[in-house]
DNA sequence: GGCGCATCATTGCGGCAGCATTGCGGGAAC
DNA sequence: GTTCCCGCAATGCTGCCGCAATGATGCGCC
């Protein structure tokens, strides 16, 4: 892990480097605004320390150029000023947390700590096939990012269809995810939906076909 | 946006939910450690604020059990107990921040924004769509550099909308932004927020519309 | 290969569930 | 007291979806 310290002060930076070591993280040390701009480039850093005194300029000046990269990495904002306002502004700057001096190192490192953990896997699950993309918790499917609108029973079709992308369904199954037990259907209305939604992805260029199974079911499978 | 709050002093919920509630949030409360894993089981708020001291023990130990949802949702724990020690257990447990007791509620309220500002990490503050511009931050909408005043609940949903800008939001989830549990709803009150902030939409030629996907929910999308 | 049956595919149509809109009144906020 | 948000109910309308009729395609059997 890989830190990148942005202060001027040699004493506050010596002390907080060799803390850093010992747990293991590697420093890279700024001392200047323009030094830490520079390092920035390099896009190595897990987490930036930035302190808001520097010999040219408040330190907050960097963070939107770090959230313009877009890549999400984790700013805590170290500071003598540890007034109310002060500590809101640097929140609402874009820092991640601020901490105001004098601190103790553990609790630099809890912050740390907490701010690294965050990326946990927000993984939506979403099925990709062909040209398509299914988001299972958004119950909505896409194609190149634009929607693709489908009404009700489409939609439980496709899905049913996609979740078993490339084998088969059941016909039976297919009833069981589209319809509850207290419709009864005495009629060919599942054909129609497998028709209809046929039709919307060959015209949508969908890059996925459904292919009947006669006396089986369906299934979903790519174009070549 | 709705928020979970944990908290059995009644006095201090009650303030904390009025503030946040003068900045249209949603606010489930929930005095004991029991009513609040109750109400995650929902999953529908998009932050935690986390008493340690309950009734019915430590609220660190809901952290484990949220986790273990790695859905991500951000917590913040509240406490008195402010010593340096108790807040590395409360960071290292897991949470996104920590803030002792007494705390000024603009500083929640900061520390909320920077940690709900961040599941985007890529994701800036305002989203622009059309000529409407919204301030996650600040909660409130422009045209043209123009405040762009709307009620409560039709902010609410326009912020739910927006925040998915492009891409459906069901139904079910817009009722679960706008409401919390205690609001019981037996009419058509949301589609009513949706028909007026269409209107007020149109009205403004903020150059965007909202989009009725029948049996499935709504989404915004640019005007042409 | 020809014939027939069973299954599937497609399309038009009509009923109705779900949605959009509007006026009204209670009630909260100031 | 006044304002305005917001839930509620009534109304009209859109379009989904079930239905049935017709055509197309396999599959077996002779």
């Amino acid at each position: 892990m890989r830190i990148l310290l942005v202060e001027d002060e040699a004493e506050m930076a010596a002390a907080l480097s060799s803390a850093l070591k010992r747990y293991d993280m590697v420093v890279d040390h700024a001392p200047t605004l323009a030094d830490a701009e520079e390092a920035i480039c390099a896009d190595v850093h897990v987490a930036i320390l930035l302190d808001r005194q520097l010999p040219d300029g408040d330190g907050l000046k960097l963070i939107p150029k770090l959230r313009a990269r877009a890549d999400g990495v984790p700013i805590i904002v170290l500071t003598a000023r540890g007034e109310l306002a002060d500590r809101i502004a640097g929140l609402d700057s874009g820092a991640d947390d601020y901490l105001a001096k004098p601190f103790a190192v553990e609790e630099l490192l809890a912050r740390l700590r907490a701010v690294l953990r965050r990326p946990a896997g927000l993984s939506p699950d979403v099925i990709r096939a062909g040209r398509l993309v299914f988001d299972l918790g958004h119950r909505e499917a896409s194609i190149d990012g634009q929607p693709f609108e489908l009404p009700r029973r489409e939609l439980l079709v496709l899905e049913a269809l996609i979740r078993r992308m490339g084998r088969t369904v059941l016909r039976t199954a297919l009833e069981e995810a589209v319809y509850n037990f207290d419709d009864e259907i005495q009629s060919n209305a599942l054909d129609t939906h497998i028709s209809r939604l046929r039709r919307k992805l060959a015209d949508a260029n969908a890059g996925v076909e459904i292919h009947g199974i006669r006396g089986v079911g369906y299934l979903l499978k790519k174009l070549p």
